[in-house]
Formats: structure tokens, sequence, C-alpha cells
DNA sequence: TCTATTTGTTTATGCTATTGACAAAGTATT
DNA sequence: AATACTTTGTCAATAGCATAAACAAATAGA
């Protein structure tokens, strides 16, 4: 059964029995593009049919097909012509983001805060709504009364009868249950089933730092990268690993419990049963403890101002504050941080070997300075190849980012939709 | 551009435009399943066409030309009339392992070994070779040597004329370069170009740990895992992961550097220029550093008679012999050790989500007892929620387990040739 | 014995992508 | 200005894959 090489225009056959049947890698690259042909049209944002036939080594009669099926359905428009390389000029193709929208849908502190987003991820309409009773039934009835209102605001331009949402708390991606949450003391909620049952919409979930990851992928980060982690500092520490474009999962969709990472084998112990855990070193609490227990012994800071002299009021924004003001206490306090999270970072460049690692959460998405200092830190312990291909940065999409990535969730669903 | 639900024997069609298009899950998981159909076959040993119809929701008509082919080819047979449920009963199809062969090698302490292994990596011929001269080209000329033994036995028997290889040090995987091999003081030798011009082989390039991970998936682990951890533990330490039955690379193909996790934040100096990496604290030499230096405060262990009265010629295999029989002094040395890994594990654990978590390598392998106490190590501090996914064993591979996982690599390529 | 069920194959059909031909619309050369 | 050459996009004919429908083969069960 020897599959002798034989190569003729880029395929192999089988020789020895004569099955003629192409192989190898170009059939397969085309199996891929062809599907991704849209991604391709996004990432261009302008192309020729001739130069998508090119990209994606389809044939220019395919490509028109496909096209044509863009143009139907409206989200390319023909733009008119390019400019002439020697022969006839191409007709431009122009990605129209426009053309459909998505809602995703973000839990936080008791609030509900949803967007509607283009292809593009970009936020064309946001909306918060406070939940006023703390209870998994008190939430959904509030985010049925924004579904309603964002639905008609959007009447027949949604892509999709669907909404993605981020939600607190260690989430079960394929049965889209929560299965605990600390913070507002949930269990075993089927969210999905819940309000695909009351609302007929197709719901995707995920928790926070997870739909945080996939923001970044789509619409925070630079062209081309595929490999992210994102991190979301607030009450609690998580990350978000994106692989080759994807989400890591894991085998129970809890991957990148980061907050729970031994920094100090024999530090303080953690609700979790571990002790030295990163979250009891680094999170909104911690680090709030911290600047207490620090100013009772120097009061001079502007801390204590800032907190209007009350330093059992002190919280983490303070510190963030009294830094970018240049405080040395808030500095020295962001520093030690910085060093606690550097361990956890620095091993995750060593493990997941990241093209991007992003700050972001309430906490993260604060201070340019902790995000420097870390990439310090990181600079210090990380080996040095991996590192070589890291850049660390502070998240940009501000406080929507969760909402965003949610409705990403529906979005990925957009190429399997319109071709296939 | 409303995509309406429009539920049509499991497709949806796209009404408003009017596109008749089938979308949606079940043709993508077809496609899937089209290429996959050869590992139904071999997962299941032995099935009937009407099963693979049913497994892979093909057709009958479409099971019965992708079989013929591969009864052309020789990688499944006919083996009979299986039991009737109540009608014509079942042609029965036999997988053949036999039916072709790959080649893998690893270099190991200035040896390469090598084997050859079937379908289902079980080697099947396997031999050592000894590289007299610590060079790449004296590597290389060696492998060469191995080559041509193993192909002139297997002569027309080989799936593809191709080998695979697991080296030490950081390889780029794409371009099969070994980027730096600190062991054997190598730095960017370009394999993968040297072997495939100077045999013509296709050439496959992973290092230790990755390789090790993929024997694991194929032929060690238990059946149906997809999301496994191969800790190789040696003269360094090293992770290959598998996600959903692929291997995680990385940007930098870099990605599992375990070796150089934080466990102890001001720890020992280590090489790569961080402070208390687990492998200053776990390996070879630091096991062994650590048992002379118990042994001069205690020498009534039997690790003293073990190392023949010479505590300066103590090695780790010395300590694990010892622990295996029963020596307190080394027990405590695999417990202190335990200790170290058992940080990282749970890291690991919390981090990746995996199903299954391999001890291998040199030492890894060598003690079941390590293996048990790092799995009550790590019950103490991973997180409930992923622990309770996760099991914790010992390989079962032995010393060819390397070689196994580099011939992996080119059995990975089977489905991709045999079908498209 | 007869009917229902299950399995595997054959035939006609539909869909997708491709090739090759060709028209359209430019540039370059004489 | 006329001609040759390029490049682009479309059309028609064709190949390949998967399917449905029909059918034959082989059984269980009444």
């Amino acid at each position: 059964m020897l599959l002798t090489k034989y190569y003729n225009a880029d395929t192999l056959y089988l020789k020895e029995y004569n099955v003629k049947q192409r192989i190898g890698q170009p059939e397969i690259l085309k199996e891929i593009n062809r599907t991704h042909v849209l991604d391709i049209i996004k990432r261009e944002r302008v192309v020729s049919r001739a130069q998508l036939a090119r990209i994606t080594s389809l044939s220019r009669a395919t490509i028109s097909l496909l096209v044509d099926k863009l143009l139907t359905i409206g989200v390319v428009e023909e733009i008119g012509r390019g400019e002439s390389s020697g022969g006839r000029p191409p007709v431009l193709l122009k990605f129209i983001p426009d053309s459909a929208f998505a809602m995703g849908a973000h839990m936080y502190d008791s609030d509900w805060s949803m967007v509607v987003t283009n292809l593009d991820a970009v936020v064309r309409r946001s909306i918060t709504l406070h939940i006023e009773q703390n209870s998994p039934r008190g939430a959904i009835d509030t985010l049925k009364r924004g579904i309603e209102i964002l639905t008609s605001e959007f009447s027949g331009k949604m892509l999709l009868p669907a909404i993605g949402l981020g939600t607190p708390g260690l989430v079960d991606i394929h049965t889209g249950t929560i299965k605990s949450a600390v913070d507002v003391g949930w269990a075993e909620v089927p969210v999905k089933k819940i309000l695909e049952e009351e609302t007929g919409l197709k719901t995707f979930v995920a928790n926070r730092s997870k739909v945080g990851a996939l923001a970044e992928l789509w619409y925070g980060a630079r062209e081309g990268i595929k490999d992210l982690i994102y991190i979301s500092i607030g009450t609690g520490i998580a990350a978000g690993i994106i692989h080759q474009g994807k989400l890591y999962i894991g085998t129970n969709s809890s991957a990148g419990e980061l907050g729970h990472v031994t920094i100090i084998p024999d530090g303080p112990l953690c609700p979790c049963g571990n002790r030295g855990c990163l979250q009891q070193l680094v999170s909104e609490q911690a680090i709030a403890t911290r600047a207490r227990q620090l100013l009772r012994e120097n009061s001079r800071s502007r801390l204590h101002k800032l907190a209007g002299n009350h330093p059992e009021m002190i919280t983490v924004y303070h510190v963030l504050k009294a830094a970018d003001e240049g405080d040395e206490l808030a500095l020295s306090i962001l520093d030690e941080s910085a060093e606690y999270l550097g361990i956890a970072v620095a091993n995750l460049v060593n493990l997941f070997n990241p093209e991007l690692i992003v700050l972001g959460g309430p906490v993260g998405q604060s201070s340019r300075i902790l995000t420097d200092k870390l990439a310090e830190k990181v600079r210090l312990r990380a080996m040095a190849y991996p590192l070589s291909a890291v850049q660390i940065v502070t998240s940009s999409l501000g406080s929507y980012s969760g909402a965003i990535g949610a409705s990403v969730l529906v979005l990925q669903q957009a190429n399997r939709l319109i071709f296939q």
C-alpha cells in the first residue's frame, strides 16, 4: 500500500491501485477557503473577484457564484472599477458590515449591559438594565425586557434570531448551563434552555473571560492575531484563551481559571481549598485590603484624601487613580500586584505561547500603569523564545467588552449560515 | 437579512431571499464525518456499512462507495456476516491495522530509537542506533543508516515515503527546524530541510513532549480521550498538550514549557533567567542533588547501599528504586518532588481543564509512587470542577514512546491521504 | 408460508466546482 | 490609430460526489 509520490499540478494520485483521486494540501486548503470567502472579504474590506480567486485558489467561475449570493443577501456591494494592471479593470466588491446585526448581553454587578453589533462587532446600539431581583428568574426577566426593546428596533435586520450571553461563574458551554456562580450565589441554572423556550431565540452562553477574549479577537486586537489570552481582573481573575482563532474550552468548559493558579505555595487560604491563589493576592478586594493595611502605616499618601479621609472606604479604583497621579504608595501597591500577576502571566506565556495578552475587566482595563509594570515583570520570568512572540496590552474595548464578545458568539455563526 | 428558522428535514433555508441552500449543523457534521469514516472504522474495529451510515449520517450508497475504496487499498476486509436484527444480516468490515506502516525516530541521550508502527501505532519493528559523533551531521547520518535498514525491510508496505522525528529542544514545527537544544548544544538546525533533500522522505519534526503526547493520544490513553497533557520528566520537564484531538502548538510552536513555570517566586536561579522554575526543583539532576544532600545528614537509608556506598554517585533512579522498596528517605524525597510537581500540575488542571494527565519520560514513567503522590497533591490544590474531570496516570508506553509518537506524525496524514 | 425488516447495490438526479471558450475593457507596442 | 497582449468576469459543458428511490437479497417472526 505504498502511496508513491506522483505529482501532477499539485495533486497526488494513488498510483499503485490507479485510484484517480486528488489528495494532499491544495484541495484541503480550497475546502477551508471556500467556507471562508466571507472572512477574506471582511479582512480585505475591498476586493475584486479575481483577487478572491487568487487568494482562495478557487476558480473565478466559482467565486462569481459565491459572490452573487453575497450580493443578493447584501453583505457585499459592487462599488465600481479598480485600477487596471494591464488588462480589464476589476469590479471592486466592498464588505457592508451594517448589512446585518447581532445581539449580545453581559451580566455584571446586577446589571445587564446589552448591545447590538454589526458584522464587524462594532456596537450600533447599547443599553444597560438593572436587575432588581437577584435571582435567575429576576435576571432572565430583565434580560427579556431588553431583548424586546432591541429586537423591535432592529426588526428584520438581525443576522439570526439569536442572542449571545456573557455570565458570571462556571458555564458549561455545550448545555448553556451556569454550573456555579459564587459572586451571585447561583448554581445549576440552565440559562440556554430557559431562554430558548421562552423567547425562541437560539442562545449561546459563555463566561465573562471567554466572551472578553472573543471580543478582543474580533474587534479589539490588531488584525491577523489568532492566538491570544484575555485576562479579566475584577472581583475574580480569569483568562479566556484563543488558539488558532478558536476558543480553548477544555473538557468541562472550565479552562482558563487563572485566579486559582498557585503563586505562593504556602500563601493565604482560598475558598477553593488551595493556598496562595492569585485571586487572594490580586483582585478588587485583595488590592483594597492591602492599601488599607499599608495606609495604616503611612498616612501621608494621596490615597487618604482620595478616599475622603476614610481609609476603610478605599477601593482598588482609588489606588489606580492615585497611581496615575504618581502617588508612591499606590505605585508600590501596583508593583506588588504586578509582581504576583507577572508570575501567573509568565506561566501563561511559557505554557500557551500566545501572540497577545490583553488585560481587561473592571480593574485590568483601568490602568496602563499596571499593564506596563506587568510587562516588565513578565520579561524577567518568561522564557526568551515564547517571550519574543508576545505583546502585553490593555484592553481598549471599555465596559461593553463583555456584551460585544457575547454578540460575537452569534457572529461566529455567520459564515456557517450564509454559505454551506 | 433576517435568516428565519425554517426547518425541513434538519436543514435551514434562507427564506426571505428564497435562496434554497442547506445550512446549519447536519451538513457540516456530514462534511466532517465523511473525512473521518476511516477513523470510525478504526475505533469500532468491526462494523457494517449500515452501521457506518447511521454513525456518519451519510447515505448507505455513499458509504458503499467509500468502503469500496478502502477494500481496494486493503485497509478493511470483509469478514462474513453478522447477526441479523430482523432483516438481512450485515456484512462485517474489519479494520486491518497491518495493511500499512509508518516510521518514527526519537533522539535521546545520543541514541536514535527508531520504530515502524502499524496504523494503530503498534510497534512492529524497533531498533536503537548509537550516535557516535555529537553533531547535527553525525546524528543525521546515523538516522539515515536506520532509515535504510527499516525501509528495506518494509519496502512497499509503507503508508507514505515519510518519517516522523522527535528531537530534543525547541522545535519550529512548521519549518522543522531545531531552534535550540541546550542538552546537546545545537542551534538552528533545519532537520526537515536536510532530511528531505538527502532522503526524499517527507519529514515531520516535533519535540519530545509533543510526540509523547501524540503517542498517548493514539495508543496509550484509553479510548475516546481528546484532551490530554503528557508530561515528560527527565533532564528537563516539558508538557505536550492535546486539545480536541490535536496538538496545541502556540504561535512559536513553543507551548508547553512546563519546566520553566515558577513554583517558588524567590527560589534558585535558573539558566532561563527566572527564579524557582520547576526544572530547578524536580528533574534528574535536582532530585539526585537533593538525595545526596539529605544522605549526608542521614546515612542509614537504603540509598547508601544502592549507590554502592558512594553517595556522590546517586542518581534519580536509585531514589526511585529505594522508594519502591519502601525506603523512608527516598519516599520523603519523592514527596517533596510531588509537592512541587503538584503545584505545576494543579495549575495545568485549572488552566487547560484536560481529561487526562500522563506522566512520562525517563523519570516520569519509572514510578507509580511518584504518580500517586502527585495525584494526591493535585487533589489539594486544583479547583473542584476541573479536578472532577481529570485522571492522572503513569505512561505505559515504555522507552519507545518518543519514537511511537514520532510515527504518529506520519499516521496523522493517513486519512488525508486515503480520502480527499 | 407470508409479511415485515434490514442490508447493500444500482440508477437517475441534483449540486458544486472546474475547465475552456469568449466577450469586455483596459495597457503596451508599433 | 491599429494591433497585440493582459486581465477580468461570465457562460456552457463537464466531472465528481452524495443523494433518493427502487430493488434485490437475506433474515426474523407470525
